[in-house]
DNA sequence: TAAGTCAACAAAATCGGTTTCGGAGATCGA
DNA sequence: TCGATCTCCGAAACCGATTTTGTTGACTTA
């Protein structure tokens, strides 16, 4: 492979101005036992000749990369998740104002991505790692706490207790959505969700109970459903929801690729998004503003949580204790076009749309 | 910061077996001249402690990274490009077989970029840059021929000889599809183009103008108009083209995001897309499945080019020779819905639109 | 049997910085 | 005037690997 450029060395300078290399190092690094008259002539020398010193000699003597770790989950060929672009473009601005640099990996597995943070770490190539898409018992978090390696987690485990993290208060976001349904008037309300492991989807499932508690209505396990968090995910959800004999007239998703894939189910069998079903999504993923109807939907940003993330792990490296990092955010619901009230009631949903379902059996998609 | 954790080192190993720790070097690196006994007790050493060498006294060393460099333009406060993530994706994906690892920096404007490359070539970062969103004179690619550092384009430039390349064939796609909305009865055809400055964006402002011209058909600068590439380009775009005398039934659009914003428009007012006017993109994005019409679109697979690209990098740090790594890819019609003959003529379009245009001043969005 | 070869490894140099240690002058205090 | 203190900087150690050079004993070869 490529041999190193033939560039400037901190030697060349110190030649160049006289003096030993330790004290072009000191001036670089304001100590202060250096005279006025001999920075001066440092400095003019490295402007000279352009002199930048190797991060690879200056890490290795002291043991810091100035270099923070992501591993990202790519699926099963499906495509990269536009929250996690957002959310690393969030990252890399806040460590560009630092002159950290930020080291992307992918992992296509749970054994991968633990596989490559023990890479990572053992080659010493990142000072801390972020963790993202938390699991309930996160075997990247075990791992990491248990080395005592510094990180910091987007979401939290089981148990959040012991280290940083910031998260965004997924039960209040949920609680807050069905009680916004109900307010318009639904009675049924259903829950696609996500995988169990994945703790954001428990906590949105968790907080759509507890939102249903909280008004007196009765948990019917019928109407929640778990599906992959793609598009076609929400499609099937939507699917084996509303075929129930009592549908539900409003659609929480745990995701905004749920609840595109669930109008997509709508707009298929002709019922009217935000009058015959009211679908509710989680991201504020630019691209909802731009469907039909424009899709109503809990936004984080996740660029601001890329740059918070980054800057709690710049504490954890600074020392800070990471108990006293954790950070709980809101969500808020952006009201579009696809939250309505109720048209019909679930009786009038379920026979309008066992009469569609009959003309239209079930074939592959169409016109398309 | 964060102290160097107190990991293995070679010298523990050299110590623990009672070698030098040469020996372990060149047993870790398959020198021949060790024997097989001393081999097998040094491996049985490295198994045990758990040794990995620290890749930053091996880069150090070696004067080689592992690292490959991206930069990657965020807009002004605009989102991340949903492209780029799986482009980035697609890098990581073909790196991580290899043992490589992917940087990742953000840049807000043209100088920042140049900045972030020279910065992460004097400290020796990286071994390689991936240049990606190529303008027709793009300062970066100047900047590293200049220096003579190893780098790939992900696109090419005004004079694209003498380094490494992959592209699209911008202007056969573009050619491709006037030919197409041609064929399907459409005889004025607009173009909503990107900024002049980007090179892809210019190759495809020329391909419809060469199929035009290939088709006979007169070139009406008025059916041209170039935005910002966000789906508010797309709408801007689509007022400026259907507004005109004589409207355009059929929209080309540099990107799925003015598309997705031209799809935006006509809904607004009440024109039908795939038959009142026909609109097609340039992208494949996932998420164009699931509009409504679903967008026709040119698809190019962004994970495939990035680990494609990746590995033209690999091959230009292995010693080959840049111009011979040069590659043009076909991108590919996907034909959905948003598509078809014109339902109108070119009168009639402007004369519904015209209508339409008075009854609902242009105000704010309508729940559709 | 002495000189030459070879296999297998130890020792030391090296990469390019940072940091410790210590020493030469200048300055200060008594 | 002389030791104590400072100021400023050179010299050298060090970080953890790779690579070059050198050495030793065994084995050939003449």
């Amino acid at each position: 492979m490529s041999r190193l450029r033939g560039s400037v060395t901190i030697d060349d300078v110190a030649r160049h101005v006289g003096v030993a290399k330790g004290t072009v190092s000191r001036v670089l690094n304001n100590y202060t036992d250096i005279s006025e008259a001999t920075r001066k002539r440092v400095l003019a020398a490295v402007q000279e000749l352009g002199y930048q010193p190797s991060a690879t000699a200056r890490n290795l003597k002291r043991g810091r990369q100035d270099t923070l770790g992501i591993v990202i989950p790519v699926g099963h060929g499906s495509g990269a998740d536009p929250f996690l672009s957002e959310f690393i473009d969030g990252i890399a601005r806040a460590l560009d104002e630092l002159g950290l640099d930020l080291l992307v990996t992918t992992a296509h597995s749970r054994e991968h991505m633990i596989e490559t943070v023990k890479r990572l770490i053992a080659r010493r190539k990142v000072d801390g790692f972020i963790v993202t898409r938390t699991e309930v018992d996160d075997p990247r978090i075990a791992y990491l706490r248990e080395h005592n390696f510094p990180f910091v987690a987007h979401g939290r485990t089981r148990d959040p207790s012991g280290y940083a993290w910031f998260d965004i208060d997924n039960e209040a976001a949920f609680a807050d959505g069905v009680r916004h349904l109900y307010s318009l008037g639904h009675e049924r309300i259903g829950f696609i969700g996500g995988p169990m492991e994945l703790n954001f989807a428990l906590q949105r499932r968790d907080g759509y109970r507890q939102g249903l508690e909280a008004l007196g209505v009765a948990h019917d396990p019928e109407l929640e459903t778990l599906q992959l968090l793609t598009e076609k995910g929400g499609f099937a959800g939507a699917e084996a929801l509303l075929s129930l004999e009592a549908p539900p007239t409003a659609l929480l998703c745990a995701t905004d690729a749920l609840a595109i894939g669930a109008v997509q189910f709508c707009r298929k069998f002709g019922l009217k998004v935000g009058a015959d079903v009211t679908i509710v999504g989680y991201d504020g993923l630019p691209v909802g503003e731009y469907l039909d109807p424009p899709l109503t939907t809990f936004s984080q940003s996740a660029q601001e949580a890329g740059g918070r993330v980054a800057r709690m792990l710049i504490d954890v490296l600074d020392g800070k204790n990471p108990t006293d990092l954790q950070a709980l955010a809101t969500a808020n619901l952006i009201r579009r076009a696809s939250d309505g009230a109720p048209a019909n009631s679930s009786e009038a949903l379920a026979s309008a749309l066992r009469d569609r379902l009959n003309q239209q059996p079930h074939s592959g998609r169409k016109g398309e």
